[in-house]
DNA sequence: CCTAACTTTCAGTAATTACTGAAAGTTTAG
DNA sequence: CTAAACTTTCAGTAATTACTGAAAGTTAGG
């Protein structure tokens, strides 16, 4: 790659991934600031962002932000200089444990509590759609228990432990 | 609970399956229509689904056929009925697996396509961002296929010989 | 204090995504 | 072949979500 090739790939790289952030229930713009910090090996402050992904400074700002939120990306300071600017971790096994541990705060733990309050309803059992619904809730309340319990293991071990592992068991 | 506090439960297990479908990344009737079809007994007609959501028949319409392109529910005729009917896959554990396999045709496998193209780009090895951006999205591409090839295996198997297996080792 | 450098907010707007309902299409029974 | 019963499509619209940019807020150095 002449450094021409490279740019396109680079840019090509931020702009699918953020196609597939969509796909999954991640904003385009998060995902693509998510992938271009990934790319740069130093901090970039806000203006940069903005001007690398055509954005106004209200969204880089707010997805900057939302990003520091999720734990993918910190924010540095140097001394002598007031601007902030931004990291992203790179390592693949501390982004997948950090993802992990938000969308289990975020998204298993309120579908637990409904399906958990749904489950626990006393019903009359001599009614077969009650039992349904009940037994319904709980198989989904069960299954959803045991993955996040394996999920939350996984994510707090060394990838050298696990991973190791489970490739061996299962492929 | 009486019957009315029933309608009530149900209603309201419903209502709040979409509101969480779409913290993912599905729509929120698709997955009301889902959660209505997992607590009946019986499969249900087009109409039938239009009432109890309060849904245009086109909406109904087009949320089944999705529902019935992942595999989540099934089109159901009875001799003698020209109506066509909409059954839920019930058990939990083949619908994990549906999804698993769902996700990974729609999701993973144009992800690693993006990661793999990146990452065997011919890179010009005295440039540190070049090599960086190869030796990351190389890294992201190995992490994808790695757990793309755990979930494809666990997937498969029953869930009789892999759920307590992972239990015992995870929690 | 004051000002310059920088960050955050948010009302207004644009873009995207989802929904409606009537019309067109399809199938089957007679 | 025809009509009734049912399903699918899709142009128009509504609802949701994301973005802009100017204004307000904050901080630190002088």
């Amino acid at each position: 790659m002449n450094d021409e090739e490279f740019q396109t790939a680079k840019a090509d790289f931020i702009s699918q991934w953020g196609t597939l952030g969509s796909s999954w229930g991640i904003n385009r713009t998060m995902a693509q600031i998510h992938a271009f910090l990934m790319l740069e090996l130093e901090p970039k402050d806000t203006n940069t962002v903005m001007n690398a992904l055509n954005i106004s400074r209200g969204n880089a700002n707010s997805n900057l932000r939302d990003l520091v939120g999720w734990g993918l990306v910190r924010r540095v300071t140097y001394p002598g200089d007031r601007k902030e600017y931004f990291e992203a971790e790179k390592d693949v096994w501390t982004m997948f444990c950090t993802i992990a541990r938000e969308r289990k705060r975020r998204e298993i733990e309120p579908a637990l509590n409904l399906l958990r309050s749904s489950s626990s309803k006393r019903c009359n059992k001599k009614d077969s759609e009650q039992l349904h619904f009940v037994e319904q809730t709980a198989a989904l309340a069960e299954f959803v228990e045991t993955t996040d319990l394996i999920l939350n293991k996984v994510a707090r071990s060394e990838k050298s432990k696990v991973l190791p592992f489970l490739v061996k068991r299962f492929s």
